[in-house]
DNA sequence: CAGCTACATCGACAGGTGTCAATGTAGCAG
DNA sequence: CTGCTACATTGACACCTGTCGATGTAGCTG
């Protein structure tokens, strides 16, 4: 932009130089971590899942269908959680998992 | 799965195992390619600047704001044209680019 | 034609990410 | 206590990603 030139005859001359803050840089920060969260398949895949029940799903029921091992899953796991879009309770020995919809609905306000 | 054994005195057995197909694998990797696009705070700003003026913007009042050098502006903005949430068009010496809604409405309706 | 401008592509590098086998840990059963 | 089960963590590896300088390319001007 330093170097355009923008005289009178020039038909087709540049916008206007506007500032780039319509998004902060701290705000971006936290939402680009969220959306990373699900830019990998078997993350969404999972979370889809998990969306699609209206109630817990136990982590030992993610490993078979989701075609990685044990240690991937409890990965990605982490990740949504961390993410904020799921949430975990252990009792007893298993894990479960609830979606976490006010996430989602905030990632959705942004889309929109 | 494999392992747990429901038995009738088990108090806290584990959930019906259900396939994890509310998802299919096509859609998951398409959609986690956009999310990916959405996963850079830099793209997410020049997304966010670019969806906020009503028209064109030019490449060139990117750039300076945005911090980075011109060829990483550049790939950026590649991969939001590539994941369709932005329109690329040339006009003699300059790149104007678009908002594209429609995809933005197709991320949107995932999340909810 | 030559020269300049706006943007894309290339090459290289550091850091991040997905994956699994091996191992660690919390909790139940006996 | 010992042993087992469900899940987490570690370590290692290959691959991907963001970044910039250097270079290439399309298009305008004269």
């Amino acid at each position: 932009m330093a170097g355009r030139t923008k005289t009178p005859t020039d038909p087709i001359a540049c916008c206007t130089p506007v500032r780039l803050d319509s998004l902060d840089e701290a705000a971006a920060e936290m939402l680009a971590k969220s959306f990373a969260a699900l830019s990998d398949p078997i993350r969404l895949r999972l979370l889809s899942f998990i969306t699609s029940v209206d109630g817990e799903v136990c982590a030992c029921d993610l490993v078979e269908p989701s075609g990685r091992s044990q240690p991937t899953v409890s990965h990605h796991m982490k990740i949504l959680v961390d993410a904020g879009l799921v949430t975990r309770e252990k009792r007893g020995l298993w894990v479960w998992y609830r979606a976490a919809p006010a996430r989602l609905d905030a990632l959705r306000t942004v889309l929109g």
